[in-house]
DNA sequence: GTAACCAGTATAATGGAGTATACCAAACTA
DNA sequence: TAGTTTGGTATACTCCATTATACTGGTTAC
């Protein structure tokens, strides 16, 4: 009985510790502008106003916000060194390249969904 | 020229394509409620007020139309039946186990962030 | 027969993510 | 030296997800 109750409780335990780790990544990737972030620096633009019209729609506010939340959760760093040529500068982390298999994973399963919701309607 | 265009245009394409499918899978996981609702009908939770009481905080609004939003989506299926023991039941359907994959990686991603985040502060 | 439980719906309020628009100082450019 | 580009900040607003609270009609338990 006692036993039991011990093994119940560290199921909830780890069920709500698994629950708090997916809205975590959630949270980290949530949002309406994070990914298209995330996607442009990797795709090769580093400067502020270069990411900005990369993206449509995206207004400076909300990049300026993104940016630094990204930066606190270390996905990207940022630089700035007067006496290069490109004074602030944006690149992806190696930390962010370990979002690789979650990341790989979500587009599975979107590009497949997809597909179901069209098949049943 | 015009075929590094065409390579240039596709990538662009599949990158659209990509960034679209992961928000279509944010967009199903995402939301306060979805990942408690699920984690409560694949712990035995199947009638209303049940999954209600197993959510602390949620609402009878907010479940009710989450359960309605994961129907259409296929997470789970509703079944009424005025002869049976329970007469309204909510399950998760096979479709929803499918998030496997990328619930195993979000866990692992999430858990590693918190990690990262207490060590470097 | 009334009290509690079931599976919800209705209406109104709140908060926060996202938008709109304007502005800034510094550098570079013609 | 006037105009443009860069890397942002400031202020106000809008909309939508979520909350709060009340209510309903049917069923089961005492």
């Amino acid at each position: 009985m006692e036993y039991t109750k011990l093994i119940l409780s560290k199921m909830e335990r780890n069920q709500k510790e698994e629950v708090q780790a997916l809205q975590d990544t959630l949270h980290v990737l949530g949002g309406k502008w994070r990914l298209p972030i995330i996607n442009s620096i990797c795709n090769g633009n580093h400067r502020f106003r270069e990411i900005e019209r990369s993206i449509p729609g995206i207004t400076t506010r909300m990049l300026s916000r993104e940016l630094k939340e990204m930066e606190l959760n270390m996905l990207i760093k940022r630089t700035e060194d007067r006496d290069a040529e490109i004074q602030v500068k944006y690149e992806s982390t190696p930390y962010c390249k370990s979002f690789g298999p979650v990341i790989e994973e979500m587009i599975k399963w979107g590009k497949s969904h997809r597909e179901e919701i069209i098949r049943n309607s």
